[in-house]
DNA sequence: GCGACAG
DNA sequence: ATCTTGTCGC
């Protein structure tokens, strides 16, 4: 699908408008494997400063998960945080950083959801269809859907009105399990592949660790000019 | 009606 | 998400 200004930052905020947009995205949303050889993946994160949202995104080599270039965004916040709503709030900042990105990543991580939505229109699924970008939903809680408790280092399907719509994943011994879901041009076993391929060791994957630490360390830059 | 509910 | 230090446990 091409961009679509319109389905990232709304006219309107009434619940139907939103869900017909949602619905558009449900509606182009591709759990098969559309992509090559895998040699950069983004990561990006948003962090919140009074009424500014703060969008990073990170460049990184697949295979190593060196760092090859961050960029970020500052932006106002012109939507509340309604669950199930999120894409309407960090959709349009974050597609605008992912723009300021030299390279052309083969991937993104995002933080949030996927299909595991109850409208099969995540966060990361919203993004991927926008930007006709394969996709990948990193989760620290369950939106919808049930899965039982994983073990260290096991995943198990997390299901939603009899479907499985993505996975339940202990990346560590002291961590709880995080959710991992297809977003957009992937499979539910190769997002759970790649996602595993990114741990180092911690609770989360790379991608969205590193986005994270990213926008808070802006943040933090900016508490320091303008306590 | 009540509770749950990504970030 | 955000407000915040130390502290229990592997």
């Amino acid at each position: 699908m091409k961009t679509g200004a319109g389905l990232l930052d709304p006219k309107s905020h009434s619940p139907e408008f939103l869900r017909d947009i949602q619905a558009k995205i449900a509606a182009s949303v591709s759990t098969e494997d559309e992509f090559g050889n895998l040699e950069t993946i983004a990561g990006s994160d948003c962090a919140f400063l009074g009424d500014l949202i703060i969008c990073g995104v990170i460049l990184l080599d697949y295979d190593t998960m060196d760092v090859i270039e961050r960029t970020h965004v500052i932006r106002k916040i012109n939507f509340p945080y309604i669950p199930t709503y999120l894409s309407f709030r960090e959709g349009k900042p974050i597609v605008d950083a992912l723009s300021g990105l030299k390279g052309k990543p083969d991937l993104l991580m995002v933080d949030g959801c996927g299909i595991n939505h109850p409208r099969k229109a995540g966060l990361a699924s919203h993004i991927g269809v926008v930007t006709d970008m394969p996709a990948i939903g990193i989760a620290k809680k369950v939106l919808c859907g049930v899965a039982d408790k994983p073990e260290t280092g096991e995943a198990n399907p997390l299901l939603f009105q009899g479907q499985q719509v993505g996975w339940l994943l202990k990346t560590n011994k002291r961590s709880n399990p995080i959710v991992v879901a297809p977003g957009h041009r992937i499979s539910l076993n190769t997002c759970l592949e790649v996602t595993r391929k990114c741990l180092r060791g911690y609770k989360l994957p790379e991608p969205t660790r590193l986005a994270h630490m990213y926008v808070n360390e802006i943040k933090r830059e900016m508490l320091k000019d303008e306590p």
